[in-house]
DNA sequence: GCCTTTGTGGATCAATCGGTCAAGAAGTGT
DNA sequence: ACACTTCTTGACCGATTGATCCACAAAGGC
């Protein structure tokens, strides 16, 4: 027997709870909040997701796959290898600086700070996740490579890294909102230094 | 009158509630950990100290201070400008690799992503702290310009920012401790990309 | 020695935490 | 219409949170 169906979408509420989490960390949020701001009860959270912990582990691998999505579009529709950086990297210092979103950040860099190296599930959740981008990037850098758009004197993931080492700095500075904000020329003088010298 | 005086040091017992916040974060961080971690009472902290986020702005600011004298003592005793903003990276590299710290990273950079942009006390206190150190190694980066060790193409205040957000981004991507982190590699290469073209 | 001032330790506060329980509402399948 | 299953609602749990109160200990000034 199948009994009676759910009153919401799971995906839908879990993206509520993501940004939730995303706004304000792991342990600052509480149930109440959760459960008032997913509109749902407390007993549906826990009969659908689990516990606590089992919700945000949900909500961040859903957000780290639409993030591996998203940039993987945008590169396959990206007109060069060095185009695709480029937007990849302006995407995310407009991003940052959409009074919108306020300075939530990034949910993945959030939760490396707030809870690594304790909760070792997350751990591993994000460094698969890390694993996945800096290929994704690194064989983006490889092709601008071989378009002679960077530069062949150092080795793709390093540039990669670089790339990401760089974003995520960026990211994080961006949540002081320092009054003259250097994020876009920084941005771009990332890019300048895995072009080709000369 | 003088009263009976303090069984403990202060600037100790504040060094050692640091620690805790630094590792633990400020939400993590219970009143009972504090007080059994710092070795006093519950209401000698208070009196001493306000409330906890008192304590911790008072933990935060004394981290910063130190943090800005070490580099700032450095700098002075480095032989060239490319030397002293060489050491101060392997310096940062160095500390994050460091198995008796963990990977606890850097208590300004935790704070700003737990407690940005709520919190306006932690953000001027960090924004006031970043533009000072923003200062300090944007003036050694014009004194490798002027001895002619560093690119005179660009800004020494872009370059110093790109050199902080780069490390600020090497010292986020430790906590994740993956598998072959390429850390090092990063950090030479950032100082590669201020050197004169070439 | 006494008096005053301050520090200390333990009990205690209301509030909130994550999590659970049980009763009733709302469906589905036959 | 009925039985059965699931979802939903709200009360409730013990534990812990940051913070306060109060009695008592310990030191300095006279």
């Amino acid at each position: 027997m199948t009994g009676r169906p759910r009153g919401f979408d799971t995906a839908e509420v879990l993206q509520l709870a993501m940004d939730l989490f995303w706004k304000k960390g792991y342990e600052a949020t509480g149930l109440s909040e959760l459960t008032e701001h997913m509109g749902i009860g407390r007993q549906s959270l826990y009969s659908t997701f689990g516990d606590k912990k089992q919700l945000f582990l949900k909500a961040l691998d859903a957000y780290l796959h639409t993030g591996y999505k998203e940039v993987s579009e945008e590169f396959a529709a990206a007109p060069s290898p060095i185009g695709a950086l480029e937007g990849w990297l302006d995407a995310m210092v407009l991003g940052l600086c959409s009074a919108q979103d306020g300075s939530r950040g990034c949910l993945a860099l959030n939760s490396i700070v707030e809870m690594c190296p304790d909760h070792e599930d997350v751990v591993e959740l994000i460094q698969g996740h890390f694993r996945r981008k800096i290929q994704l990037v690194a064989d983006m850098v490889r092709q601008g490579q071989e378009a002679g758009e960077i530069r062949k004197d150092k080795d793709a993931e390093d540039l990669a890294t670089f790339l990401m080492t760089g974003g995520g700095g960026l990211i994080v500075a961006s949540k002081l909102k320092m009054p003259n904000s250097r994020g876009p020329a920084t941005a771009q003088f990332l890019l300048e230094c895995i072009r080709p010298l000369g």
